[in-house]
DNA sequence: CACACTCTGTAACATTAGTTACAAACAGTG
DNA sequence: CACTGTTTGTAACTAATGTTACAGAGTGTG
């Protein structure tokens, strides 16, 4: 484990002595597939990185409709949760693994430090912050300059990708949540989907063709 | 002018020596009301902090569909355009004026320095990529969670602190644009919002009561 | 004031998405 | 296999949003 985080911040350019003291300040948290992560609400005092598996982030609003905002996959962070900590605030997210995972957890306290000491830590951590606004930008798109069956489609490309396999192993439910639509809808548009041939469809898994 | 950069960055934290550094090898860009200060695709060298004005900041697709993102409001900067040019990308943004403005331009090579020698920077940057990522959050779920009438509702009560003046001076039109929707739409909900006496509609002015 | 242009109001209709209701298929368990 | 809970398919309907078309009001300019 302690091997692959290694790889991990050495292939973002991170020095040794630093990944060192990540290693030994830090500590791993693993998580089951479909468990609970980070519920809304809650303040988290650690910056968690990805080593195994796959995290969603969803938004939820008051009535608990929600939103995919993006995954993190392996190798990604999360930096948000980095100010959401600077500035005290309470987190706005639901963090699920969507897979068993595996994070790398690591104490808020030491970032200030590290980002005023090495350059390659300040680049990692500007990069992450990048990424994740980027991918917000793009739900965004989504959302505002797709219909629901193209944005279904590219959510089922996108897992594809994010998972590495042509099989979704989900309910129309789940997937309807993700997208905040009803079950019925995706159905409608899933069906329609396989009609065209993009996808096969049978009981809790689609295959994308 | 640089009395106003100056109160700005002294209420940030920013410390004097910092301050006066900012003013030396930074310069002012002044934008009249509508003028169009960044287009999508253009790569910026600056990172800009709005003085006095007002900035909108607009996505937009391949088709030139628009909406709107969030406003920079005077005291506020993009500190988005910095991992913009550290990773060397592209402008994804509209940046409009929606307010005679002005800005004061900061060249990009001093900020990794400042970065590294200013807890305050450090603070200051972070807080502003926060604040954006918030931004967009609420963008997303103002997309995501109202319905058309609520969003424009809400997209008038925005502008109207951003503004800090109950009158709107603009078309049904630009509205229209800002929340990627039809114009002959935006009349409909005003003309409910009239009835419903949350504003008062004039020719190039909406009030709100 | 005549003209051109922009802006707003409104009706009629089309399309997309959401809702309700129900039946059938499937999977796990005793 | 009988029972139960979950998942999927589909129809019929409602609601929200988008589109087209047109008329009239407002504004600036010669």
């Amino acid at each position: 484990m302690k091997e692959n985080l290694r790889s991990i911040l050495s292939e973002a350019g991170i020095e040794d002595e630093l990944i060192q003291e990540i290693q030994k300040v830090g500590f791993p948290k693993t998580a089951r597939s479909g468990e609970l992560i980070i519920t809304p609400g809650s303040t988290s005092m650690h910056m968690p990185i990805v080593l195994e598996g796959l995290l969603s982030v969803v938004r939820q609003d008051e009535d608990a409709n929600e939103i995919l905002l993006y995954y993190l996959e392996g190798g990604e962070t999360c930096a948000m949760s980095l100010a959401c900590c600077i500035e005290g605030k309470r987190n706005d997210f639901k963090v699920t693994a969507e897979d068993n995972s595996v994070l790398w957890m690591i104490p808020m306290n030491y970032m200030d430090e590290w980002i005023q000491n090495y350059r390659s830590f300040r680049k990692y951590v500007f990069s992450s912050y990048q990424t994740r606004f980027d991918e917000l930008l793009e739900t965004i798109d989504s959302i505002t300059f797709l219909n629901l069956y193209e944005r279904l489609y590219k959510y089922l490309l996108d897992k594809k990708q994010a998972t590495k396999s042509y099989e979704i192993k989900m309910s129309h439910e789940q997937i309807a949540q993700h997208l905040n639509t009803s079950r019925v809808v995706v159905s409608r548009l899933l069906k329609q989907l396989e009609n065209e041939e993009k996808i096969e469809l049978e009981r809790n898994r689609i295959s994308i063709l």
